[in-house]
DNA sequence: GTTAAGATTTAGGTATGCCAAAACTTGAAG
DNA sequence: CTTCAAGTTTTGGCATACCTAAATCTTAAC
């Protein structure tokens, strides 16, 4: 259940007209809504969801390997193109890229029928310290959190041990190939670890 | 001057839309509009045109040349994605297909600078009986003529000799590699050659 | 020169998506 | 059990893009 107002902050809109649309989204039998409580997707609405999330990674893996783009440079643009390209397309892409897994920011791509593996992370300021992790995932969204993570070289499928939680909002010390990394509060939240502990099978993305 | 009922014919809306639209583009600068007689493009408005043209020849191109699509399946694809790529993206699929000047139909890709050389051609069925020709565009609209025509083997690039013109809307005959080869008038309406005697410098595009 | 055919514009209507502000639920504090 | 603030929904409006039908203008044929 999703309140109405996160989806209004989220995507920059007013409450009203979050309303109105899940009113039409209820209509198309993609959502589910209890009024004045949230919303829920339904299966249909979920499979709908999950075919743009498939085409925005793929997209974003392919401006990435194929066309030289930089990782903080492919969010905006496969935001726009998601919802344009068709599934051949979606499948040329994915064959020519060799059928990944992972986008470049280590989220999972979900299959062509549907299917994702979300496998369990939890933001870097969580992790224990002394703990061993696997950078996971980092969020697409701000372009210039991506470049300071980069430069820390946090990049997907570092392994790195952390050496100090954060205290009083300071930041995370991690240690990378022997090197101590400080890693600012704002930036570890953005970065989501695998406990080394979890056995992945090989499943994270390359680095 | 284009007449407003060409527009809408082209366009598949009706009549008044097109006024009204044609109101709101005179606004905008984009073009002239000259009340009953027509509209123009501006300096302005061939920009943005071209523009639109280049990322269209570009995306189709990019398909067939990097993706593998069939010359066939490209235009509706380009249709939608010509509008929401960015000029990175536009300036990256060009340099990773080694800044072609021609798609797929043989169509001239306009330069970055919006540079645009159209060199002469003439529609097949008007090349009089004798003239030796070279296979210069097909147009891409409609996926079915492109297939016909491929499967004649009068692909962009390729010297044909008019052996007959077409008598009484019959099909035109021409050679190919010494072969005959019948082509049915709305067939040669999708198909512009140039005359072998107007020297084109190599700019025309390869077999 | 009329005038009728054809093209263009106007008028009125549909549907989408957004907003601000008013009206309403809900749940938690008193 | 009442009240009220926070959050949600509704209402009334604006803008876009399209349509049909009716009114109007052009032009080309007599």
């Amino acid at each position: 259940m999703v309140p109405n107002s996160a989806l209004a902050e989220e995507m920059g809109v007013s409450p009203g007209s979050v309303s109105e649309m899940l009113g039409k989204l209820a209509t198309l039998k993609l959502i589910v809504h209890d009024p004045y409580r949230g919303a829920r997707l339904t299966a249909a609405g979920l499979k709908v969801a999950v075919e743009m999330i498939r085409h925005h990674r793929l997209i974003e893996t392919y401006l990435v390997q194929a066309l030289g783009y930089g990782w903080d440079e492919v969010h905006e643009e496969a935001d726009r193109l998601e919802h344009s390209i068709s599934e051949l397309l979606e499948e040329r892409m994915w064959q020519a890229l060799g059928r990944p897994a992972f986008d470049p920011h280590g989220d999972p791509i979900p299959a062509p029928d549907g299917t994702l593996v979300e496998h369990p992370t939890l933001p870097l300021q969580s992790a224990p310290a002394g703990s061993e992790v696997v950078i996971s995932r980092i969020s697409d969204r701000d372009p210039a959190k991506l470049r300071a993570v980069e430069r820390l070289g946090l990049t997907p499928g570092r392994r790195v041990l952390v050496v100090e939680q954060s205290v009083w909002e300071g930041p995370i010390v991690v240690s990378l190939d022997g090197s101590p990394i400080s890693v600012p509060l704002g930036l570890a939240r953005a970065i989501r670890v695998e406990d080394i502990r979890v056995e992945d099978g090989g499943r994270h993305p390359p680095a």
